[in-house]
DNA sequence: TATTTTTATTTGCAGTTACAAATAATTTAA
DNA sequence: TTAAATTATTTGTAACTGCAAATAAAAATA
């Protein structure tokens, strides 16, 4: 096995340098990492369950339970208890939060382009599907969870 | 921007599963993820400073100078005062380290191949070389640190 | 050669993370 | 219709993380 070709640090690398170009960016805005993760996720898709919030972020349950505390507390986000299921929330995002958001959303699209500006089309597109395999690929841990119960 | 387009996204949850996937192998063997980034990194590219080390892994420098201790205590690696040069060590891996690493790496190349288990040679291949393209396309912020240094 | 600057690594500290246990509500089964 | 099992989320706790400052040694400069 050579270090150049194994997957998980080819990945892990790449993660890190997102991260690092991103910092700069979500700092002046004031928002970390993984609240970020949460933002593009609400902003995206929606309102959402924690849990499911946790599976679209890939964000650790209790993790992410602190994660939305402290975007609550910033005015990021707000929990709507669910009126069918007194357990669940609804996760949303403020209007604050949405403006934060299409603060960030334009540089952090830009960044993505400088990133992959030696890129073609074809390029990006293969790249994109091939990520989205081998997704599909590795475990799901959370189905895993829910099959252990299940079995 | 759409989520599932947006490469630092594809990427985060795809160094998740690998994590996730690798987790009971390491929790098994003992070692953390981080110290198992380290393993690999001395195992394949043989003694390294502790700033190298940084590099090959994607570990900051001081949670890896921590990383380091830990690994230190457990008898993995040792850190060789540098000769010539009294600041710097050179980490190496010990004999136990070098057998944990012998243990984890066959279970580790399994899952990878696991993941992989649909990819064509040409598809591995081809997402291997995007993957260091798209490294390559990201800041490198070592190098941007010293840049500012010596700008 | 004494002083300043740079380089390599570690540490103080404040905050973040993940596991497992706790809480609280819902569904299932007796 | 009450007890048991399941589900959604939070919290206790112990460990990990990263920034910035500290240390310590080497190189550059006066």
């Amino acid at each position: 096995m050579e270090l150049g070709t194994y997957l998980p640090y080819l990945v892990n690398r790449v993660g890190q340098r997102f991260i690092g170009d991103i910092t700069p960016v979500l700092n002046e805005a004031g928002v970390d990492i993984q609240s970020w993760r949460v933002l593009i996720a609400l902003y995206q898709r929606g309102g959402q369950p924690v849990g499911a919030l946790s599976d679209l972020t890939s964000i650790n349950f209790s993790t992410l339970s602190r994660v939305l505390g402290r975007m609550e507390k910033k005015g990021l986000i707000h929990r709507l208890r669910d009126a069918d299921d007194a357990r669940s929330f609804t996760i949303d995002l403020t209007e604050p939060g949405r403006d934060v958001t299409e603060t960030i959303l334009p540089q952090a699209a830009a960044l993505e382009a400088q990133a992959t500006g030696d890129f073609s089309e074809a390029e990006l597109a293969m790249l994109r599907q091939l990520l989205g395999k081998l997704y599909a690929g590795l475990s799901d841990n959370a189905a895993d969870r829910d099959d252990r119960l299940a079995g």
